[in-house]
DNA sequence: GCCGTTTTCGGCCCGACTGTTTTCAGTCG
């Protein structure tokens, strides 16, 4: 379930789309999107939060925060009411099409009567759009061409397939003569879970020829804009790409711009106005003489603004450039810092791979331990059996004299029931140097339900980690009802682990998520649930969405030594 | 509407591209 805070952030988001559709003051709206954003970052759960609370949140004045106040009193608020009066939400959502913003929806719907997408839809069949004031043909063709996108596409493409898109296109341009630099930017170099276009940068002097072999793509379906130093395309997927050029002098101030997010760019541009400078794609410069400052690294920018640099998976404006003003950023987890893997399947449930083929790319990952956590029995399509796993037992047993330098863990998967209840009895369950337990089924019992079920796996004292907690698959399956405040708070609590399941699929935990569970003291797991071998390499997302949650090498279990890892698995048993 | 060791009023992030315009508004990122 969403935070009280998201509620907000959406309400505030409306009436800021209202404003900017029905008023010609652009000042107005920005505020209360600026405010939006605040509360949508706010550390602190809104619910139940007084008028002096709410007006802690930067962004948030007098006007707004009685607007919020009444809101979470109410679950609605007046002015926005009002608005809605004078606007159909169609016309809201004409917004959503590419090249149409809240001028020309306004104008659509006050000069045609049009307050809906379909509507607009018969409307440029009739051609009546192009007849409109400072309408035209192509502008009636690019809104028809903008609904085809936004009914088909829906938008945004889950990250693994945005980075090999991206890959492909930074090898192709990085084999022309005039690329300097070439390096993709935007939600993808921040690791987002899903992507909704890919930035590209190239570093040259000469901008025409990278431009003009970048739309000579093969995977390009349509070229959106075509300029010197700008050029934008659709790819066959329906992937948007942009490429923006610039001299290899400004490479690190490009890279911070197009590498976003926009409201980290704001705040950091604020910041710099703010100190008699002014930033752009093209370096920081002073405001008054014009003189250039930074512009060659992103080190050297960030470090001329009063701050050490930023991983840019933190650049959400979620605190981090208080935190760097403060020289308090985090020496976030990564990749290298992983010591092995706590959730892996092979062929003797639904696993591709043999124990032998995981374990052998395990090693050569250079990990120092690697847990097999085959399903266990409760999961009947599984055909798991007590003599089944007791014989991969022995066979990892033996397996271990190959790889000194790896210790080999044979752990399990277990069922969480609905009731809570997992696979085995105690004395088995002992017998296993982990468990991690996960939902399978019973994806729609009612919050209440879902959450006893929850607590009761996390109290056992023999689960370690829980499983991709929500069960949701990006754009196919939502997440499961939970009180995730108490689930959080009880994970803290007890010591049992939280997985952050680095399937492109999953990513469950999420960014968000994480954010919230961390300050309740709880620990992670980052792991594949690799059911082939190239899965292995999945970590890559799940060390994303552990850095977007602000997470350290010290908030992974299996980030630890071996060591300290069988310490914390042993804590809490009897 | 918010905000201030340059400001309690007058600013508000910045630049590129398109289309419909004879100098710029709208949109996007």
């Amino acid at each position: 379930m969403p935070r009280a805070n998201d509620a907000v952030e959406a309400m505030l988001i409306e009436y800021a789309d209202l404003l900017s559709i029905l008023f010609d003051d652009p000042y107005k709206p920005r505020a209360y999107e600026k405010a939006a954003r605040a509360v949508g970052g706010y550390p602190v759960d809104l619910e139940g939060k007084d008028l002096p609370e709410i007006l802690k949140i930067p962004s948030v004045g007098r006007s707004i925060g009685e607007k919020i106040e009444e809101f979470l009193g109410s679950g609605t608020m007046a002015e926005l009411e009002a608005l809605r009066e004078k606007i159909p939400p169609g016309v809201r959502d004409m917004m959503s099409i590419q090249g149409l913003g809240p001028k020309k929806a306004m104008v659509i719907y006050q000069e045609l009567g049009v307050g809906s997408v379909d509507e607009l839809v018969a409307a440029i069949e009739e051609d009546r759009v192009a007849a409109l004031p400072r309408f035209g043909a192509k502008t009636q063709e690019n809104i028809a061409r903008g609904i085809g996108q936004l009914q088909s596409a829906g938008g945004r493409v889950k990250i693994d397939v945005a980075l090999g898109v991206a890959e492909v296109f930074v090898d192709a341009l990085s084999s022309l003569p005039q690329s300097r630099r070439v390096a993709y930017a935007g939600s993808l170099r921040r690791m987002k879970e899903t992507i909704g276009d890919v930035d590209l940068l190239v570093a040259g002097d000469e901008a025409t020829p990278v431009m003009d072999a970048f739309v000579a793509q093969p995977s390009v379906a349509r070229v959106l804009a075509h300029g010197d130093a700008k050029t934008s395309i659709v790819t066959e997927l329906g992937l948007q790409i942009d490429l923006r050029v610039v001299p290899e002098a400004a490479w690190g101030a490009a890279m911070i711009y197009f590498t976003g997010s926009k409201a980290h760019n704001i705040r950091i541009r604020e910041m710099a106005v703010r100190a008699g400078l002014k930033l752009n794609e093209y370096g920081l410069f002073d405001a008054k003489s014009g003189e250039l400052l930074a512009a060659e690294t992103e080190e050297d920018v960030y470090g001329r603004l009063g701050m050490g640099y930023i991983e840019p998976t933190l650049r959400e404006d979620r605190g981090e450039v208080e935190a760097a003003l403060a020289g308090e950023v985090p020496t976030l987890l990564t990749e290298k810092d992983l010591q092995g893997d706590l959730h892996t399947h092979t062929n003797l449930t639904d696993g591709l791979a043999s124990l032998e083929d995981m374990v052998g790319r395990a090693a050569g990952l250079g990990y120092r331990y690697f847990a097999i956590t085959d399903h266990a029995p409760n999961l009947y399509m599984q055909r798991m059996t007590d003599d089944k796993i007791l014989a991969q037992r022995a066979r990892v047993a033996k397996l271990q004299s190959k790889y000194p330098k790896m210790t080999l863990l044979h752990g399990t998967e277990l069922n969480i029931d609905p009731d809570g209840n997992v696979d085995w009895d105690e004395s088995f369950l002992a017998g296993f140097d982990l468990t991690v337990a996960s939902v399978h089924s019973h994806f729609n019992q009612s919050r209440d339900a879902m959450t006893a079920r929850m607590l009761r796996a996390i109290e056992n004292p023999y689960v370690d980690i829980i499983g991709h907690l929500t069960t949701r698959q990006i754009g196919k399956r939502p997440p499961v009802d939970l009180d995730l405040q108490a689930v959080f708070e009880a994970a803290g609590r007890t010591g049992t682990a939280l997985e952050i399941n680095s399937h492109p699929d999953r990513l469950d935990l999420s960014d968000e998520h994480v954010l919230w569970a961390r300050r309740h003291g709880v620990r992670f797991a980052v792991d594949t649930d690799a059911h082939a071998v190239p899965h292995l390499d999945h970590r890559r997302f799940g060390v994303g969405v552990a850095q977007r949650g602000w997470l350290t090498k010290d908030d992974v279990i299996n980030a630890w030594s071996l060591r300290r890892l069988q310490r914390f698995l042993a804590e809490g048993r009897p």
